[in-house]
DNA sequence: GCCGTTTTCGGCCCGACTGTTTTCAGTCG
């Protein structure tokens, strides 16, 4: 997807110089937004851009919503020669650096404008030079107080901003939401925006907040421990920076727009826009305060969210769908896919224990699993001997392992020893991002233990344990933890070999990327789905929130040819099981159904469907 | 420049906040 990447900055650059040189002519702050919007649409396309303009070429690209003719054209230019010659021109014309000032927060084009012909500022260091020399509260429409402020964002740039995991920041989010919400005055509070939606990753939370005081929540807010610097204030809104670097916003409505306000504030921006059109074409006007009839601006819904999309006449759309992407012109059909719900699991198919790299006994593991958890059972999915760095098992510890295995379901089966270790090891799990509502269910007395291996692929396809021993296991998973840098052959090859293995059940993260910090190793996703397929393989959505692996992308397209799936934890820690929440919202943002999902499958019959 | 239940021209989502504006432009989400 770095192609995708570059086209997209290239796009949102094209935009940011014509907007800085933009006459104030119609024409051209449509133009401007034209190649802004075809910059997001890439920046958020699901699929790689160079595949699609292979497989389909230009008419691929033109598919594309927000791609005309003449973007297309560019984009093609960019695929195949490496450059767009626009932007080269736009670039030399302007004697400015953008690359340091498109992503500058607050200070727009026009601004960047006004100092180049005023200062001759040409990049960010010029720009810093004369805000430190006074020379910028010269300029007429100017201030100390502006100067001030651009010298803050500077630094504050510098810094670098980045998005945050969801698992890292899903603690602290409920923990201020669950206080707003405590706030006398406050009947609701929700965290809204993309940690609604769910997304991999978080830029900042927005809080909405449901009073008829917004003043007094506004300072409430402003005041919480976590607050490192008030950003901004109003009458509705407040912006601010938390201690840990991370922006949150908080708007406050009456009660009567909580559903216009909740679906404004949840986004995507891009979903917003289409509903808004849907709005406008029926005569109304959606904004955060309500549904308005534009005849009479009267306010004809918005106190819930499904009134808000009802009166336009869509079905209510789950927030892990609304990113655009073809979700509204089922919501009006009212044939929105039936999404796995997040208690549909009943088992969790990789849990380590400490006999190898995790840290608590497998009845731990057990005794969490079921009593906080609600799951009917777990594999355990021990490293294997070739993995050396986690002290991984060899054929006969393996053999031992289930042995053991057998002998804890025996005395869970009587009923035996769980009681009294529970309070002593599971009570201490606050702050983690395990919630209340993960507990679905609990005291069925038929869990199951399942004895299983994560296998280690090596390096030319083959497995560190034969299948002798494999086949005595319950469920055997395979995985890549070496040789990363192969050939895209040869790493696809490995998995290939592996998913034609006839002990392996599943493949564990299949790519191996971890967010924000490694790519993963290059594979042919599409043949690796089509083995898998062949062979009856089970590909896992690894939910640990580094992972979420398969991502997005590649589970849509796993649910559209039917490929099975699993959503595994790969628990080191009892509390580690919360983390399945963030693997069936990735499997929910590429809308797969219950039945897409092996593990929602009661343990007897999971086993009957794998080889 | 893009788009189509006002469909190949004439529109283009919408409001809050900031600064210094006495009515608005710039920026953001």
């Amino acid at each position: 997807m770095k192609k995708n990447i570059e086209i997209a900055t290239i796009l949102r650059k094209i935009g940011y110089l014509l907007e800085m040189n933009q006459e104030n002519d119609n024409n051209s702050i449509f133009k401007v937004r034209s190649y802004k919007r075809a910059g997001e649409a890439i920046a958020d396309l699901p699929s790689n851009i160079e595949d699609i303009y292979s497989k389909e070429g230009l008419a691929g690209l033109l598919n594309i919503h927000s791609i005309g003719k003449a973007i297309a054209g560019k984009i093609e230019e960019y695929i195949t020669t490496g450059k767009i010659q626009y932007f080269e021109k736009l670039r030399s014309e302007n004697n400015i650096n953008i690359d340091e000032f498109y992503r500058l927060e607050s200070i727009g084009p026009k601004t960047i404008k006004i100092f180049h012909d005023n200062l001759n500022v040409k990049n960010l260091s010029d720009l810093e030079k004369a805000a430190a020399e006074g020379k910028i509260r010269k300029i007429p429409g100017f201030s100390q107080k502006k100067e001030e402020s651009i010298m803050k964002k500077i630094q504050l740039f510098k810094k670098g901003r980045e998005r945050y995991l969801i698992g890292e920041v899903y603690p602290l989010i409920k923990q201020i939401e669950e206080r707003l919400s405590g706030f006398e005055g406050v009947s609701k509070a929700i965290a809204t925006g993309s940690f609604r939606r769910m997304k991999e990753t978080i830029g900042d939370v927005d809080y909405l907040a449901v009073s008829d005081d917004p003043k007094k929540v506004i300072d409430y807010f402003a005041a919480m421990p976590e607050v490192d610097e008030v950003l901004g204030k109003g009458q509705h809104k407040i912006f601010l920076r938390l201690n840990n670097g991370m922006d949150a916003d908080l708007l406050v409505v009456p009660k009567e727009s909580f559903g216009s306000a909740l679906q404004y504030f949840t986004g995507s921006k891009q979903h917003n826009v289409a509903v808004r059109k849907i709005a406008l074409a029926k005569g109304f006007r959606l904004n955060e305060w309500g549904v308005f009839d534009n005849n009479d601006n009267n306010r004809i819904a918005g106190s819930s969210e499904e009134e808000v999309y009802r009166i336009l006449e869509l079905d209510w759309i789950h927030p892990e769908m609304r990113e655009n992407m073809g979700e509204i012109e089922l919501a009006k059909k009212g044939k929105l896919p039936q999404l796995i719900q997040y208690n549909d699991l009943k088992g969790d198919l990789q849990v380590h224990s400490n006999n190898t790299d995790g840290t608590m006994s497998i009845e731990d593991m057990a005794l969490a699993a079921k009593e906080k958890f609600g799951l009917e059972y777990i594999a355990i999915t021990d490293h294997t001997k070739s993995l050396k760095l986690t002290n991984g098992l060899d054929e006969q510890e393996l053999i031992d392992q289930a042995n053991k295995i057998k002998e804890i379901n025996d005395k869970i089966r009587q009923g035996f020893y769980y009681k009294e270790k529970e309070d002593n090891n599971l009570n201490n799990m606050q702050n983690s991002v395990h919630d209340k509502q993960d507990i679905t269910k609990s005291g069925q007395n038929n869990f199951q233990i399942l004895s299983a291996a994560e296998v280690n692929i090596m390096k030319d396809g083959s497995l560190d344990i034969s299948n002798n021993t494999l086949d005595k296991l319950d469920v055997v998973g395979a995985a890549i933890h070496s040789n990363f840098a192969q050939t895209i052959e040869v790493q696809t090859d490995r998995l290939i070999k592996a998913a034609q293995n006839p002990s392996v059940d599943i493949i564990f993260h299949p790519t191996g990327r971890l967010i924000n910090k490694r790519e993963g190793y290059q594979i042919n996703v599409d043949k690796l789905m089509e083995v898998a397929k062949d062979t009856n393989t089970v590909l896992e959505i690894d939910a640990h929130y580094d992972r979420l692996d398969l991502k997005e992308e590649y589970i849509r397209k796993a649910v559209q040819n039917d490929i099975n799936l699993v959503i595994d934890s790969d628990a080191h820690h009892p509390v580690h099981f919360a983390f399945l929440k963030f693997g069936i919202a990735q499997a929910r943002r590429a809308w797969a159904g219950k039945s897409d999902i092996l593990n929602t499958l009661s343990v007897d019959r999971l086993l009957n469907n794998l080889k």
